[in-house]
DNA sequence: CTGGTAAGTCGTCAATTGACGACAACATAT
DNA sequence: ATATGTTGTCGTCAATTGACGACTTACCAG
């Protein structure tokens, strides 16, 4: 007992920076070691999926395992709000006004949008908790992410369509199945970097200058073999 | 001891299916026995993920937990033959051939070939195993698989650019790139519809027909913007 | 029937893991 | 300093989980 205090006051320890612990620098305040966990825990379940254990994390954080449960009631509470914050806020709202920009080429737009968004939402970090949650049915609440990307995809098919002046189909699931050609190979490259751990000698604009000069040019061709010309 | 006995007597089970049970035909020959368990520990393992318990794969297999260890020495070893079995297996050798068959259209091939491949490889089972074995950095030997299909996308490739007649750029990174975004498009397709469960909306053919379409039809131009014309 | 062998189960052990009560260390206002 | 509330840790409990020894049950040759 009094070794022990002893043993931390010997350290010479300055306030603020007392433990020389790999994260947790000694004693914060409430919402910044929060803010800490909420980080840390992010990186953790990324790489560890979401049966990662509470002591590793703890151990990740710095701190004991039980400190963890002074800011969130149970684990489920923990990867819930980890879910909110990195998954859901990894959608910024201008995409929508940039892609209808119409003062640039539907390929600028589109080049940059997706290198955007490999930028920010399709990380290792993202991509990993995304896949993680996706694969142990606990659907946690993926309706809002396809909701958002449902409307990215539409976008994009009435900028394309009209700046190629072409008549999109009637039916919408399948106008954005259209989408999805260009969206899911985009998606895909980054599984590959991220997940698969390949596709790291192309340079990522490279691949994305592909992928739509792609999309531009055959996009005609798939519009009209949807089911015949329509008007 | 003797009620137990008396009570499977008198279920008037004939030899080879004596107990009721959800799926463990009671007493099975070795090699019989070792199939059924790696059939069900596939389903199992890819709905419940690689870190599912013995008790309840056990208990899916109709059979108790002990006698999973007289078939393979650790979980780990029977997550090895899982993997070997069903996500090894799933590639078909006469791909290559078909793929070739210059008497079709490059397009006729493309599309029997997605068909196919979404049929045979990208199944509920195949992708969620391949993505938890990914995910769980335990690089079960994905080599393999990626060199295969290396070897898929450069003949398709191949194929493609003879038919029309376009000259591919010499880096077979950046070409086999090209040939992702199809190949990416398809798989991200099935990962939609398994792992995110959507996309169920537009029938498997004419996904499959869009996205060569759009290929094809994107193929020149794609071609033409990797560095410039080449010869 | 009988003995032997393979198929199958029961109960248990040791390590892990989520959760939490009780206690110690620290900062700050008075 | 001393009171007070907050930050943080230790140790532990109950449930889980991989693994396995010891035992029981079914099948078959002779």
């Amino acid at each position: 007992m009094k070794a022990k205090s002893d043993a931390l006051r010997a350290q010479g320890r300055k306030p603020g920076e007392k433990k020389a612990a790999a994260n947790g620098s000694g004693r914060l305040p409430h919402a910044e070691r929060r803010a800490q966990i909420l980080a840390t825990s992010t990186e953790f379940f990324a790489e560890n999926g979401l049966t990662g254990q509470t002591r590793r994390l703890a151990e990740a954080c710095g701190i004991s395992q039980r400190l963890l449960y002074r800011f969130f009631p149970t684990k489920e509470d923990l990867l819930a709000e980890v879910y909110r914050e990195e998954i859901l806020g990894a959608f910024k709202a201008d995409w929508f006004v940039a892609l209808q920009d119409r003062s640039q080429p539907v390929e600028v737009r589109l080049e940059r949008f997706y290198v955007d968004y490999l930028d920010t939402t399709l990380t290792r970090k993202w991509l990993r908790l995304f896949l993680y949650a996706s694969l142990s049915d606990s659907s946690m609440a993926p309706d809002y992410i396809a909701s958002i990307v449902t409307q990215l995809l539409d976008v994009i098919m009435r900028e394309v369509a009209q700046e190629l002046d072409v008549a999109l189909p009637d039916d919408p699931d399948a106008t954005r199945e259209m989408a999805w050609t260009l969206h899911g190979a985009i998606s895909h490259y980054a599984i590959r970097r991220h997940i698969y751990k390949a596709s790291w000698r192309v340079p990522e604009d490279q691949v994305v200058t592909m992928s739509v000069r792609m999309f531009l040019g055959g996009f005609r061709d798939m519009v009209d073999s949807h089911g015949g010309a329509r008007d």
